[in-house]
DNA sequence: ACCTGAACACCGTTCAAGT
DNA sequence: ACCTGAACACCGTTCAAGT
């Protein structure tokens, strides 16, 4: 007697197609994602993804999804939502930054998931992240007056941020080499008209020699300093 | 003697095209703007685009590059880079919020403009707001080593804001009401399980009341009360 | 020098036909 | 129920041919 699986292995599934869009995006970037590659890879014909997926916004949402839901499952990242301060043993300010690296580092190694923001914020995975800032903005003891704005700055930056870092990086051809570009643009910069541009000349070095996640996290800062200055109090201990 | 004007009033030209393209991408949408729709409205034929243009994103790159230029031209966003604090009697915040508003408003006005930062950052336009924003950062009497930190979270916050802004309005079907669509997403918020998303559900109410370019407008003032705490001193008088 | 428009090599999406 | 792959209605871009 033969048993048969109740499923081939390789049948065709919605999380299956994902995940190979998922594998394309990544491994040959935005402009390798079509239907017909999708199914080549799949070994099916490319009206068979219909059946399972609505669209192409469809599937790229569906794999900014996942990314998403990946970035979040940090241990870091869950929990202390409460309103009593946290209690998870993660000071609120340190656990913000987590987050923020987390989705930063996320969007950086899948950029193109930053292009998808724009065309679909709102999405499931995205709300836990917006529950996870604001609840930490509760356990800092940030007044009711200032909860919106606070989450809403704090939200607008890491997610733009990010995104424009990954499209920075998605500038550039595949093989080359990220410092040199950089060194490429800060010298322009350094060769500016000193009349109409002095800030920018003075800044090209440090342009040249920044680490990005440093930058993105000091913003985080500003933003978290700025706050701070709403509810006029320190940090607890 | 019949005196020939030396070119055709309607001869094709980079800027007729260029503005051709804003035309249709403002009144159309993104998707509406393809040569064939291009050499229809500038009666020509597709190919004729490419003597005057290399290809789609460099069409793209000049659109943008216009409308940002349009968008600085304001008299409060000239002027006032002076590292001895400006002098042109515009007070520096102010001065920031007013170019911040702005690019806000640029985008707002075309957002296809926002989709177009990810793929050319560096852009000619740009870098004039960039120098703008950083000869106010001198103006306030940021100290140096916090000026690029400063400059990159304004610069990052603006952009990043605006282009989320765009997009969020451009998800909309174009006949629709904004406010509206913003009160169903606050509904789904209001309607959010209280264990898992307590914060959201708290702020929904915010959510659909708010104003767009007040809440944008809060995050540069919180930046700005962050690079504030750096400097420790209070804004001069 | 500048313009024309057919042709090429693609797309996303649909759908009759199969199993 | 699920899959196939040809067909449809598009694209951006090129290029021989015109003026």
């Amino acid at each position: 007697m033969t048993i048969r699986t109740e499923r081939r292995n390789d049948a065709l599934s919605k999380e299956r197609i994902v995940q190979a869009a998922i594998d394309i995006l990544d491994g040959e970037g935005e402009g390798a994602l079509t239907f017909r590659a999708l199914a080549r890879r799949l070994a099916t014909g490319s009206g068979a993804i219909y059946w399972h997926i609505a669209d192409k916004d469809a599937l790229l949402a569906a794999a900014t999804d996942d990314v998403v839901t990946q970035a979040m499952s940090g241990g870091a990242m869950s929990g202390g939502s409460m309103s009593d301060g946290g209690g998870d043993g993660v000071e609120p300010r340190e656990a913000i930054r987590v987050i923020a690296l987390g989705i930063f580092d996320a969007i950086d190694a899948h950029p193109w998931v930053g292009a998808q923001f724009s065309r679909a914020p709102w999405q499931p995975a995205m709300l836990r992240v917006f529950e996870a800032i604001g609840g930490r903005l509760w356990a800092l003891g940030v007044p009711e007056a200032a909860w919106f704005n606070a989450w809403s700055a704090l939200v607008t930056y890491i997610f733009g941020a990010a995104t424009q870092n990954a499209a920075n990086a998605r500038l550039q051809a595949p093989g080359t080499d990220r410092s040199a570009a950089l060194a490429d643009i800060a010298g322009g910069w350094a060769r500016l008209d000193p009349a109409q541009y002095p800030f920018l000349r003075q800044v090209a070095p440090q342009l040249g020699a920044h680490d990005d996640r440093e930058q993105f996290l000091a913003g985080v800062d500003l933003i978290l300093a700025g706050i701070g200055t709403v509810k006029g109090k320190s940090p607890p201990a």
